[in-house]
DNA sequence: ACCGAGGTGGACCTTAAGTCAACCCGCGGG
DNA sequence: CCCGCGGGTTGACTTAAGGTCCACCTCGGT
């Protein structure tokens, strides 16, 4: 399938919105990236907000993908090693040229408030990502799979802001140590 | 010492741009708190920024010393009970009813780029706490001080940031799980 | 032959940041 | 005593950005 207008949008709002914050990016960048006007902007989406909103869409789906992918093809077959490979994602994200924090907690900062649409759509996003950590937990025979699940989770966001806020390149070995050992408590009595 | 229009000005906008985000908050919503005309305000400030770093500035000094003091309130005397007091001081942080995630990360989050000077005090601000975590941790006796207290932070980070964007009220426990493990692998060998 | 999707240009409105000019008032020091 | 200065006022102004509107173009499918 041919990208389309509405598809070259999405990606390139991905990429400023990213990289500079939501409001910091103004809508005729993203124009000029494409390269039509405004008006034809206009007959896409309703407003900003809408393109940030699909944008964050996008974003969840192909992170969702993505993470299940580098899970399987990094943690092989056994779910035990599959968890450790958690933090070898969270690796490849944090330690990527241009990682800038994870673009769902940045939306949710900049829109505090827990009822506005970009936050809600950060939730959703966390929610779904623990639902897989769980699925894989439940599998390894942790004792309490939700919970391992969840401690896990916030190691993650921890080493993504951790990362993001203060550059610390140590970081990602900080979060190592909390899992391996998380895991080895939730996971001795197979 | 009276409250200076300055001080005023400060107060409000770490009230404003802590509950809404920097770029909604506009000028004329701090100048009408305060009560002074936009001419008056650019007597105090050079600019929006400026006012901002100011606040965060305010912000850093006043976090370092309630959180130094709260620890020694809810921890009492003993080196290794102030450590689990940092649990304590999150959920106090992170179940107030104005609680929208950490006022640095958010500040880190909507100037994404590391230069930007309201990321350099998001990260000195993080530091400084670290540094204060550090320093009991030695007290405590643990087997590496700076690796306990950059673990303890991760966690801090990941509950604030867990707590803010997907308001689960669990976060404080799973938290406090984790930290448990943690500094009971750290300061077991006294 | 025509309709609608997707495109153009350009005028226009509003909000918000920031500037500027002209003026007021109270107070401390030569 | 009054001059200057810190802090305040009003109001007009500029610029940038989001967003609207209108008139018009062009191409592909029924």
């Amino acid at each position: 399938m041919k990208t389309t207008t509405r598809q070259r949008l999405v990606e390139s709002a991905i990429h400023r919105f990213y990289r500079d914050g939501f409001r910091n990016v103004g809508i005729e960048q993203i124009l000029s990236d494409v390269g039509i006007s405004k008006t034809a902007f206009y007959k896409h989406f309703e407003c900003k907000e809408d393109l940030m909103l699909a944008a964050l869409e996008m974003q969840n789906q192909w992170l969702q993908e993505t993470f299940r992918a580098m899970i399987r093809q990094r943690g092989g077959e056994a779910p035990i090693d599959q968890l450790s490979a958690v933090m070898d994602v969270v690796e490849s994200i944090i330690e990527s040229d241009e990682f800038h924090g994870c673009i769902f907690v940045n939306a949710a900062m900049e829109f505090p408030l827990p009822h506005e649409p970009a936050h809600v759509s950060a939730s959703a996003n966390k929610r779904a990502i623990e639902d897989i950590v769980a699925a894989i937990a439940a599998e390894a025979g942790a004792d309490d799979p939700r919970a391992l699940a969840s401690e896990l989770c916030l190691i993650m966001e921890g080493a993504y802001v951790t990362r993001h806020v203060t550059g610390n390149p140590q970081t990602i070995n900080i979060a190592r140590r909390l899992a391996t050992l998380v895991i080895a408590a939730r996971c001795s009595g197979s």
